[in-house]
RNA sequence: GGGCGCGUAGCACAGCUGGAUAAUGCGUCGGCCUCCUAAGCCGAAGAUCGCGGGUUCAAAUCCUGCCGCGCCCGCCA
């Protein structure tokens, strides 16, 4: 609704003015109506109304009065509501301006330790950071989608021990009581090494030997030790390697990897430890070990920041530091996508930053997802598996396509299946706010219907559909007067997709689009109802090109949120 | 114990830069396929916005205390 505020605003403030109101304060004011009924921008006259001592509802009266020649304006209750013009909303669909994004943004996420496959939890990082990437895009903007590889951690080297000193028998014998591997996944390494990963877990608490083991791997990893390294390497890869196939299934891929163990190596860690070492709000330990007491600036509860061991080495958070310095370099502008667990670490880091005269890079931070049997635990195998919800996601809508359209072939329904899957997946996790955790249903997951991808998903095929239908593009038309109820509704909606996707962007609250859709899809399905494109053979040429304009639209935002386009299902 | 986040119909979730009658879906009840795909559409019932104070013309939204849930509080990652 810019363009409608830009419209109105230069006559909104003279009328002001006339009335005796000074300053901006109106312009902070004026905002989306409440009460869709009562219009599409509104003012609330209270304010103004006390600067004059007047009563809000005369007030609202008199702009009435002096705006009324010039836009469709109304006055209730002391809001004074302006109704955008349905020939003015349907002209500005059929130009379709789009502007063109300048930002260049780099977008790291899911960057999870590559010990064992995907599961719900850990894929929320992955689908909120991609659907970010997506978003960007859509808006025009340069995007970097980054992934963070964390090849010298204590995660790997667990993993790497375990692949060096356990047998496949002693596996098996150690998780005993656990699930067997699914004989689906076997083949593959993320699921076939998880299990090395958990046995290496299960024994560390019985035969302390084994951490001292695994912590002097780790400690020579630090030091950029090659050998240790380039096991570590061995480990992880192919894991990797099956947690990005999973990924690639859901749309997701990556511009580039960038590996922890770099920043050890090039020196830009020591370089680092030295100038925070050099700062006022440094501080040393009895044994040398270094700190930043972030107390001083004003963070509350833990107060110290530990960035060098006693024995000279670097922590996490220290080479953290240096690869977003990095990435800063770069002269992009820094997204992160986070569990909340690393929230204390990440103001630590961004503080430390600021300190060193960078910026703190924006972070969205996500709740976990749980299972109604508890939270998800690569260590303890607690968890639904993505490829194992993808496969079921699928096997479930092609019951549903195969209920629905029984005369496809089995190409057709596997393809359309797929897509829903995948789709319906992305989508339930990508519609809530990430700060709310929520508890994953088998039911809530593979609901088709209501507020979720399918329903995107039709209405689209419908407006495919149409253009199939009349087998060409839309034609110059003229627009009818009045404009009838659905579609005012729609073009409504269209008009606010700008507004929505900046403030998605500018807030990084990807449900804000998710729920654009949503009303798009189901404005879409009330113009349908309504307003019939082809009737006996005649094309409305004014229906079709809103049809039309719709059709890309959605097609567009479900490429923006990982929703497969299908123009038929 | 301290820090941070969350708490909205039976369930799930939006709204939280203060503004009108708290939006949507599932579930429940009722209606709509000789008509561009019914994974759809229309209607009904269903909400002490966790609880108590405060600020304000106006509080789900801001402040504060309490309760419940989650995350963190390691010279781990």
């Amino acid at each position: 609704m810019k363009g409608f505020q830009n419209l109105i605003e230069k006559d909104l403030e003279s009328a002001l003015t006339d009335l005796g109101v000074s300053g901006d304060l109106w312009r902070k004011l004026l905002s989306h109506s409440r009460e869709r009924s009562q219009g599409d921008l509104t003012l609330p006259c209270f304010p103004l109304g006390k600067q004059l001592s007047r009563s809000p509802i005369d007030m609202a009266d008199d702009l009435v009065t002096i705006l009324a020649s010039k836009h469709d304006v109304s006055a209730t209750n002391g809001y004074l509501n302006f109704k955008a013009d349905g020939e003015w909303l349907a002209q500005r669909a059929i130009d379709g301006k789009k502007k063109a994004g300048s930002k260049k943004i780099l977008i790291e996420h899911t960057s999870a330790n590559p010990n064992g496959p995907f599961h719900v939890g850990r894929a929320r990082n992955a689908i909120l950071g991609d659907t970010m990437v997506r978003l960007y895009r859509l808006n025009g903007d340069e995007v970097k989608a980054e992934y963070y590889v964390d090849d010298m951690g204590k995660q790997v080297a667990i993993l790497a021990w375990a692949l060096a000193n356990l047998s496949s028998e002693e596996v098996d014998e150690v998780l005993a009581d656990k699930d067997e591997i699914n004989p689906k996944w076997e083949e593959k390494a993320d699921h076939a090494r998880v299990r090395w990963y958990q046995a290496a877990q299960a024994l560390r608490e019985q035969r302390p030997e084994i951490d001292q083991e695994i912590a002097k791997m780790v400690h020579d990893s630090e030091d950029g030790d090659d050998s240790v390294l380039v096991a570590f390497e061995n480990a992880y890869q192919p894991v990797l390697d099956g947690m990005l196939e999973t990924l690639s299934r859901m749309g997701i891929g990556f511009d580039t990897f960038t590996r922890e163990s770099v920043f050890v190596i090039d020196g830009s860690v020591a370089k680092v430890m030295a100038r925070l070492e050099s700062l006022e709000i440094h501080g040393t330990a009895d044994n040398g070990a270094h700190f930043l007491d972030l107390g001083a600036r004003g963070l509350k509860g833990k107060t110290e920041f530990f960035f060098r061991r006693g024995d000279g080495s670097s922590l996490y958070a220290t080479r953290d530091i240096a690869y977003h310095m990095w990435k800063w370099q770069q002269g992009f502008d820094l997204l992160n996508v986070l569990g909340e667990d690393h929230r204390l670490q990440s103001k630590q880091v961004g503080m430390a930053l600021e300190e060193l005269g960078e910026k703190a890079p924006e972070v969205i931070f996500y709740a976990f997802i749980k299972l109604p049997e508890g939270k998800m635990s690569t260590r303890k195998g607690n968890v639904v598996f993505m490829d194992d919800l993808l496969d079921e996601a699928k096997e479930h809508a092609a019951a549903v396509v195969r209920e629905l359209r029984p005369e496809l072939d089995i190409d057709s329904v596997e393809e359309i299946a797929e897509a829903v899957g995948v789709s319906a997946v992305r989508f339930n996790i990508i519609r809530v706010s990430p700060e709310k955790g929520f508890t994953f249903t088998w039911d809530e997951a593979l609901s088709f219907e209501g507020n979720s991808a399918p329903f995107i998903m039709y209405s689209h095929t419908r407006a495919c559909s149409i253009a199939r239908k009349v087998g060409r593009g839309s034609n110059d038309c003229t627009i009818p007067s009045p404009i009838n109820q659905s579609t005012k509704e729609l073009l409504r909606t269209i008009e606010l997709g700008a507004d929505v996707l900046d403030r998605t962007l500018k807030e990084s609250k990807p449900h804000l689009y998710a729920n654009h859709l949503l009303e798009l899809a189901s404005t879409f399905n009330a113009f349908y109802r309504d307003n019939p494109v082809v009737v006996e053979g005649v094309v409305d040429e004014f229906n079709f090109a809103i049809c039309e304009r719709t059709r890309v639209l959605l097609h567009d935002g479900m490429v923006g949120i990982g929703i497969e386009p299908l123009t038929s299902m």
